[in-house]
DNA sequence: GTCTATAGGTGGATAGAC
DNA sequence: GTCTATCCACCTATAGAC
């Protein structure tokens, strides 16, 4: 009846809670701030998702399994452990710029409930992704081009750390590169994403690398 | 008259907002938590900051002019550009464990408020901090140990990243490394910290380390 | 499915006694 | 300096008309 192309009111009102959540946090925005972003009345918010808190799991859920869709696909994407490890950072910058709220909505989730409403969630989306790193780094310990002396799961965060952290402390990381007093532009996100690449193949290789 | 030693209200105050801050942001955190939490009358930190926003930024100061003196220390704690990589590497999860509430403080002021709010301090702390970071990698370079082909400033936001990012996502890792239902025990901590000092010297060095 | 109106509760902040 | 009492604004959620 109605296409699915014409965004429904419970559709805008998901993605207007994304946005307010991502920016606000959970308590910090209102029903009504909800209601107003989506152009939709607020009551209805309870009838399509009976609270605010549900709302909130909602709009978690979305978010984390686009996320491990698409960081699936760079797992598998290069054969040598190199390549994948370059195209995973790669990946996860690509994600971030296009879905800026995806890491201010999840790091909100960590500090503010340490995971609980995400952690079923996280244990069938991203848990598989991480495991799946940890994979490729140690196919390329085995394979003798990466050090045997790293533990894999301790390099698989140090190398998914450098994006995120880049995305969290943009602001302050603007101040710090002295890059005027808006943030930091998209190029130099880019030119990050490259760099974090060759830091943790790099750190992971047995020979200097290039 | 009454001594330095027995902690004003005042003091209790802003130590109880620190840690309701951090805990439960800004936003959350109502007056009457703060007195409750101080033992102190929620009336009187008006008398005493004017304002929650006030006493916010009094808390933020205080946790950000700690963090800098320490981190001072550790950059120059070392000759070597390897050896104080490593340095400031472990002051950085020394002072996490220490002060467990600076990481998530730090980092809602940065997602709530776009550093905002600790912009002034974030310049004359944090700033100069991150400029001797990046002067080390840089004398690395000029002395043949590290490669040069990294920017110096990409380079410092990868290796304090780490520590960063498994502090943040200490809920996340305890999942991703199935370590039982209630996070990452301190020893791991420890570990992983030992962990990013290779990561980071490994990445930046011109041979392989051992 | 969508809207209005409102109940019921809580929060920040102040006035003023002591 | 510390406390009680309270004002006013605002928020979540629901009832019920359309």
């Amino acid at each position: 009846m109605s296409g699915p192309d014409a965004p429904s009111a419970r559709e805008q009102i998901l993605d207007a809670a994304e946005a307010l959540f991502a920016r606000k946090g959970l308590d910090a925005t209102t029903i009504k701030d909800i209601g107003a972003a989506a152009g939709q009345n607020p009551a209805l918010l309870y009838y399509y998702f009976g609270s605010k808190e549900e709302l909130y799991r909602a709009v978690l859920q979305r978010v984390l399994s686009d996320m491990a869709a698409r960081g699936g696909a760079a797992v598998d994407s290069a054969p040598a452990p190199a390549d994948a490890i370059r195209a995973v950072v790669a990946a996860q910058m690509e994600f971030v710029l296009g879905h800026p709220n995806a890491p201010r909505l999840l790091v909100r989730e960590l500090i503010d409930h340490e995971a609980r409403e995400a952690e079923a969630l996280l244990l069938q989306s991203a848990a598989t992704l991480f495991e799946r790193l940890c994979g490729v780094i140690a196919a390329g310990q085995r394979d003798g081009s990466f050090r045997g002396d790293l533990e894999p799961r301790f390099a698989a965060i140090s190398t998914i750390a450098q994006v995120v952290y880049f995305t969290i402390a943009r602001p302050a990381i603007g101040l710090f590169l002295r890059a005027g007093a808006r943030g930091v532009p998209e190029a130099t996100a880019k030119q990050f994403a490259r760099h974090a690449g060759d830091f943790a193949v790099g750190a992971l290789s047995t020979a200097e690398t290039t």
